[in-house]
DNA sequence: CAGATGTCAGAAATACTGATATGG
DNA sequence: CCCATATCAGTAGTTCTGACATCT
């Protein structure tokens, strides 16, 4: 009988819930929380992306992103017009400041993933990658 | 720069939200939560658990456990003693109802599981859960 | 009309912080 | 004394649910 706390689940959730506290501690100096660079990661792939869209790339409700997004606005780090051109979505980008901040988050947020795969080869990291694809793929 | 949409971090994520997802569904009918889930399931792995050693083995903080406990014990499906015989961690046990119930949910969270790894050979599931140990273990 | 988006509100579960007491 | 456990309180952020209006 598989499912106990040497099963695949869970190492997933053991796996996720490490880097996260990682992912904290190496923001916490910059203030940014983990959903919040998500989610400027997000807009910066994406530039005019809709709130909507980012609280699905980012794992959370639309009612938390559009809180999220107000502290980013709020900080200047984020921009937001208060009309949309055409439709209801907003288009949202980054600002200068945050670009720049974003920047220096992701040098912290590389250097923890790095850690994480270090004891793993390169031909291991592709298999890694891969094979958690083949996982989310079969699950949607 | 590789902090991306693309990037390990990233997947794992998604393959634990996924994961998450479809875990809930599965268990709804049973009324039991992922976190209640995994509570019992570290219950029946080691029988006379304190709450606080709950709280790490399902990646929740002491209070959300002990409120959690409340709910199962209230249920009858888990027992605590009032005064601890030793020391002050009360001792959790599965009753004779949750152990019925919790095989019953490791036989419907075994099936999303199989469906996570249905698209992987058998080498390919061990070199997971072997890369994933050792990302653990890279961050602990 | 259906679908996606933005917004609002209330209830519930969770996390974080700090404090206190008990026992090894 | 130090440490882990249990418990309580307050604050905050998150989720869930449902609802409604706007725009394609």
């Amino acid at each position: 009988m598989a499912p106990d706390t040497s099963s695949i689940g869970y190492l997933v959730k053991h796996a996720q819930a490490a880097l996260h506290s990682r992912m904290e501690d190496a923001l916490r100096p910059l203030g940014l929380s983990v959903s919040q660079y998500a989610c400027m990661v997000l807009v910066h792939e994406q530039p005019g992306i809709s709130a909507s869209e980012l609280a699905r790339g980012a794992f959370v409700t639309r009612q938390s992103m559009n809180a999220l997004l107000r502290a980013l606005i709020e900080r200047g780090l984020v921009r937001r017009p208060v009309r949309a051109d055409t439709g209801r979505a907003l288009p949202t980008e980054l600002t200068a400041t945050g670009t720049e901040l974003l920047g220096r988050a992701e040098i912290l947020v590389s250097e923890v993933q790095d850690r994480m795969l270090s004891r793993l080869a390169a031909a291991e990291r592709r298999a890694l990658e891969g094979s958690l694809l083949a996982c989310i793929d079969a699950l949607a």
